[in-house]
DNA sequence: GCATCATTGATACAGTCGTATCAAGCAACC
DNA sequence: GGTTGCTTGATACGACTGTATCAATGATGC
């Protein structure tokens, strides 16, 4: 409901352009605009006392910049509702900022939706990295491909939302050629990282297991723990009997100590 | 735009009601409506010489029942565009029918989305064993297997139409209990079935395999066939390479003949 | 001739969507 | 003081969505 009896500038009183679209103008001029502002802000520099130790850049370290916090509201949205559900106003809203900001800083929905998954992939590499240094023994080579594909599973709440998201965005990359391209570019080769430790621990156990292909083995555990995930998040399995199953696999290719 | 002066009833010319929503009136009763269609009736049947050979069930048989044939066109556009580009609309048009044909025969959207995914999965069974009645050798273990793996991977546009929408109706149940519970209520338990052709083909063959698990190896080969096919929609992988893996696998399990 | 049934046609409605537009806020430079 | 640039607030637009409403169609039975 515009005003319909519009008053005159602020400042000097004159009459306003009576734009029908957009804000409704409170100056007649940028003049009189900057006018006001130097105002204000001289009455806040009176009142505040000495500029003291001003912030510069707060908001962007309590929560990383603003993209990542508008991305960070899009998984939380796709996580918890899907990504049909990450509408614009929506993610503005459960960011804390208003849709301008999000349409100033993405452009277009496509592009936020491209960017965040983009800061995702991000997102999860760090925090994979961060549980594989926690392990207990780095050089259990078991332990090791264990928590490398225990990525995959919804193992707490943080990897249960990630793998949400991920297969969200997956099924969307599908008739999205620039989200299969960030996939496709962003996702490094895990089945080479698994293959490699198998090899390894199988040099340093007995010895090479006879006619086992590491390549081969590594393609189907991907793939696997990958689906035996998603099984999990849909309740047609329990995370023990996916484990269960995992140990097993293990078991067969490592060579026992 | 509706006729701001309306004419009178088509048969008796009284006056017409002044509905405001819905279609707009062209009788003043049901009686003159009545009349009207039989005229017509007579017409037609003065025309059309004696009833000849109607066929009473004419458009339910040149493409299956209304329903599914309204599904049907869910499928297409769930696999060419994605299940968030089925609207009502949508579907109706590609489905050759009204809107209104939509809304009556499945209520709202949500009713729509679940009696499509439960026919899509009576039709991919029925596929299914289609082909594998088709199998050249029924006897060999080993190839019927591999079909039964196969029916998991994109290997014809049939099948690479029905994985796109399996995948986009499975996120899409990661949010919606009564999709989830079609998912979980109509799968039969494929693993079981791929476990079962394991153990009889260790028993047919040289012997049962040391430490071999029939039942892990099958949740293993389900789920990762499952990753595996998606990786090819998705193109991250060649069907060749998949397959090569598959066989890697399938010689790791089964006996040598 | 009339009532009734399941089905379909023809709208209408209220809301959400992505996006666009114009102006204000704030700071820096001239 | 005036201008410029990046950022944000406050709308507005048009398209589309799911659903609802009312009437017509075709057929059957009384």
């Amino acid at each position: 409901m515009r005003d319909e009896n519009p008053v005159g500038c602020r400042v000097c009183g004159a009459p306003l352009a009576t734009a029908v679209r957009g804000r409704p103008p409170v100056y007649c001029s940028r003049g009189c605009q900057a006018k006001a502002y130097r105002r204000r802000a001289g009455a806040r520099g009176r009142a505040a006392a000495p500029p003291a130790a001003t912030e510069p850049t707060a908001p962007r370290t309590e929560g990383g910049s603003r993209r990542q916090q508008i991305a960070e509201a899009v998984w939380r949205i796709a996580a918890e509702r899907g990504l049909e559900a990450a509408s614009m106003r929506e993610v503005a809203a459960a960011a804390g900022v208003s849709l301008r900001v999000v349409q100033y800083h993405f452009g277009s929905k496509h592009g936020l939706l491209v960017a965040a998954l983009h800061l995702l992939h991000e997102e999860n590499e760090r925090r994979a990295r961060a549980r594989m240094a926690r392990l207990a023994d780095p050089a259990d080579l078991r332990a090791v491909l264990g928590a490398v594909l225990g990525e995959f599973l919804p193992l707490d709440e943080q990897r249960r939302r990630a793998l949400r998201v991920f297969v969200a965005y997956y099924v969307r990359s599908l008739n999205d050629p620039a989200l299969a391209e960030v996939f496709l570019h962003d996702a490094q080769p895990v089945e080479r990282l698994v293959a490699g430790l198998i090899r390894q621990a199988c040099a340093a156990g007995g010895g090479p297991a006879p006619g086992l292909d590491p390549e081969r083995e590594a393609d189907l555990l991907v793939s696997g723990v990958t689906g035996l995930g998603m099984d999990v998040l849909h309740g047609r399995r329990t995370l023990a009997d996916v484990r269960t199953t995992l140990d097993y696999h293990l078991d067969r290719i490592l060579p026992a100590r």
